[in-house]
DNA sequence: CTGAAAGCGCTTACAG
DNA sequence: CTGAAAGCGCTTACAG
């Protein structure tokens, strides 16, 4: 046990030939003190290993260090790398969290969930949502803390926000294709009215359009699976539709269309160029060899981005997005 | 703001017409107080709305009402869940988390980790590692508080840990294979020196001696990939082996041995039944049909069991397993 | 069972 | 720049 839990401020004081407000202060920096007098100080500290008694702090300064995390299903797939990029970054900074896994919907758990955090006298609040489908009511009015959403649709533009780019994501998908040559460019993708769906189809178009090409034939909406992703390529192949490239709403759909591909002796790439969405193996198996290029949302990058905005000075209000990045395979 | 943060437990002891002590004793229900006082001073809290100062609470009782949660690299694939199902475990019982991820191994890191999380007085520590291949030191003598260890393999007989059962996940698999009538199994595994491997086959002969059994031939070894399952099960057909079911070391493997028997005309479950372990697609992607009947290691239960380890009052020294679960799909 | 009092170890106006 | 003092709001021996 080398570290003296008996060691109080008072002691490093009187070592330090102070008062325990001047000691106080000058290990704090947060107050004008001579240099001199705050150098004496710290090497008293230092000499007597001085470690305060951070719940002591806490009660004095009113600042518990401690984050309220307000999750909605931690555990799901997507959420559970916002979730744990956000933990990660708190922990980083010093920052306990209170993780409250619930739905974010249901009223009366929510404000159980607030009184809960209230009463722990939590820094800050971040709300972690399930993707963007959904919108999370706004809670700021409920703390006098920074509050801050992630993963969420905002439900105030008062809010602060951050969302991963999924028009980005499709924009890049499509870019990565016309610059390494594609023309004939098709889109599978899972149903219409998903909101990601729809983003990554407009960042799709985008590119198309800022490259001149057309999309060389209609989108193909389904689901996020493998065996859609298998069955619209089927289809495509079989009505000889004339393509080079597939950008594929998902790595499923993406994995599915490649599966096909290789059984009907199609190339990839050589005839046929196939782009994903979501890192899947990057996510899940990291040693394993990749089989598909593919757009990484980031999400525990944006876990961690949100944390550190709950914390920092510069908040603002409004959404920002996390841009998504290329993973190349041998797919494209 | 529905919640008054000025009524302070004087308040409370006032209106009841009761001291500030038994106020306290009253409502915190550790000392002996008498029923009708008891219900006088409830009454109160009630009607005043009463939310003690969490921050005062801690710093008069020394208890912080954080777990220090220490990982090692949290972000890998199969520590995720531990560190997630034990972040939840430990939000839905009240206690905040400080969560320092690193090296375990790195002795700089580690003492500047311990250090920090004595400050914070956490109120007990959880050491995740990142399977049961490394050994995580043994830190419980750097605290007077709980300290246990999950997901990782012991130092010392002392302390308590917390593992997946790998043996039980190749015993459950194969009994499956066994009560499903199938007599000649066969397995395909990663390398011979991995623990889980090890545990997993061990499982797996105990299942088969109790049965009264052979192995259907030479356990093979090779890597956690699917291509790997792919290639041993093309050299198994080609070998002309005589089997009617494999347990494969991992469901990668599964998935790369029933591609395989689908390409080559071999009937799944028809002809060979497949077994898996760590139910890939229930990690990830939770609402994919299953291909592949899997053992569950249950990593997520693994992380809570562990964390209520930490706070419980019935802790011990030893290993304690988290048993695996049956998942059934269409391969066996 | 109840209460008066000390104490937990800092931070922070405030005065000098 | 420095210090005396109040204060943060509970819990917990201790005495009655």
């Amino acid at each position: 046990m080398p570290i003296n839990r008996d060691v109080r401020l008072a002691d490093v004081a009187a070592v330090a030939g102070v008062s325990l407000a001047t000691a106080s202060k000058a290990l704090s920096g947060n107050d004008r003190v001579s240099e001199a007098t705050r150098a004496r100080v710290r090497a008293a500290a230092d000499r007597l290993d001085f470690r305060p008694n951070a719940l002591a702090q806490s009660f004095a300064s009113g600042r518990s260090r401690t984050i309220g995390v307000l999750t909605h299903r931690a555990a799901a797939t997507f959420s559970r790398p916002v979730v744990m990029g956000a933990v990660l970054e708190f922990g980083e900074r010093g920052q306990a969290v209170l993780v409250l896994d619930g739905e974010i919907q249901a009223h009366r758990e929510m404000s159980n969930s607030i009184r809960t955090l209230r009463d722990r006298r939590v820094d800050g609040l971040l709300v972690v949502g399930d993707g963007h489908e959904h919108v999370s009511p706004s809670l700021t009015h409920h703390f006098d803390v920074p509050v801050t959403y992630v993963f969420t649709a905002p439900d105030s533009p008062e809010d602060s926000v951050y969302l991963p780019d999924n028009e980005q994501a499709g924009y890049l998908a499509t870019r990565h294709l016309i610059d390494t040559g594609r023309t004939r460019i098709l889109h599978l993708t899972a149903d219409a009215t998903s909101l990601a769906v729809q983003r990554r189809e407009r960042g799709m178009r985008r590119a198309l359009s800022e490259a001149g090409l057309p999309l060389a034939g209609a989108v193909r909406y389904g689901a996020w699976s493998r065996e859609w992703g298998a069955a619209a390529m089927e289809a495509v192949l079989d009505e000889r539709i004339d393509f080079d490239a597939v950008f594929c709403g998902n790595d499923h759909i993406g994995f599915g269309a490649i599966d096909v591909c290789e059984a009907r002796g199609v190339g990839v790439p050589g005839d046929v160029a196939v782009v994903g969405v979501d890192n899947w193996e990057g996510i899940v198996y990291d040693q394993d060899v990749r089989r598909l290029t593919t757009i990484d949302l980031e999400l525990m990058r944006l876990g961690r981005l949100a944390a550190a905005d709950v914390i920092g000075a510069d908040r603002r209000s409004g959404e920002r997005f996390q841009p998504p990045t290329l993973v190349l395979g041998p797919s494209s």
